[in-house]
DNA sequence: CTCAGCTTTCCTGCTT
DNA sequence: GAAGCAGGAAAGCTGA
């Protein structure tokens, strides 16, 4: 479905650039580039004084620098050859173009975006407010917990690489197709390298006491449980 | 500082 | 026998 949507719907007005592309390669290595305000000390309205149409490029580029500074969103989930983009063609963006720019994190940002769009000046608070507030919750995705882990590694096939599938979506049933793959990114993750499936399946069987995942009696597959949220649909 | 929740680590025993 | 699962226990980490 995403694959539809092509380089050339972000990029019709840059240049072409390889999607795996680092941020410095992209935008440059330093600030020098291009000086503007320091979002990170005395910008907190920045992003909501200006309307988003009417952002630069660079504006566009430290919003996203923002974004994962402040939400602590996964840089490495963002293609930045997407968002070498004006803020009128950030704004033009769909939902599914953000999930397909940014994978996981496409949806925080777009979330975040279209509050910025609606609400106009409001606090960095007002927006950690909305985001708290949304539907499922918005944290720290390097921190996230094991199983959202799991269930956004199940809803980002770009990043699943095989190492997880599902077995029954409708039911939420999931198998680990690679043991020691799936451990070795959550080791890398939560920056352990002495993660090992038989501690990560430990943890997992943890969720069978609190209803986050239900036992199934099959070596190597799970199902989310009545406390689980976000695996349902292809949202999060 | 304390506490609770979550995760990690280690372990034994069982099942496939 | 190897791999995986189940679950107890304890310790570590982190945020409230």
């Amino acid at each position: 479905m995403l694959d539809s949507v092509t380089h050339s719907t972000f990029l019709s007005n840059t240049m072409v650039c390889d999607p795996l592309m680092s941020w410095t390669e992209i935008f440059g290595t330093t600030e020098d580039d291009y000086p503007t305000c320091d979002h990170r000390t005395d910008s907190d309205s920045f992003w909501t004084s200006i309307h988003p149409e009417h952002w630069s490029k660079h504006n566009v580029c430290e919003w996203l620098q923002f974004c994962c500074d402040q939400y602590k969103l996964d840089a490495n989930c963002i293609s930045f050859s997407h968002f070498n983009i004006s803020g009128l063609q950030l704004c033009n963006m769909t939902q599914e173009e953000f999930l397909d720019a940014a994978g996981i994190c496409g949806e925080y940002l777009y979330f975040i975006l279209q509050n910025i769009r609606m609400h106009g000046e409001c606090s960095r608070n007002q927006i950690k407010h909305l985001l708290n507030s949304c539907l499922l919750p918005v944290q720290d995705l390097q921190s996230s917990h094991l199983w959202e882990f799991v269930r956004d590694l199940l809803l980002s096939p770009e990043e699943n690489s095989g190492i997880l599938e599902w077995e029954d979506r409708g039911q939420g049933i999931f198998r680990v197709v690679k043991s020691e793959a799936l451990a070795k990114m959550w080791g890398q993750r939560k920056k352990n390298d002495r993660m090992t499936y038989e501690k990560l399946s430990r943890a997992l069987r943890y969720y069978y006491k609190t209803g986050i995942l239900e036992r199934v009696d099959r070596r190597l597959v799970y199902k989310f449980g009545k406390n689980a949220h976000g695996w349902q649909e292809n949202k999060i």
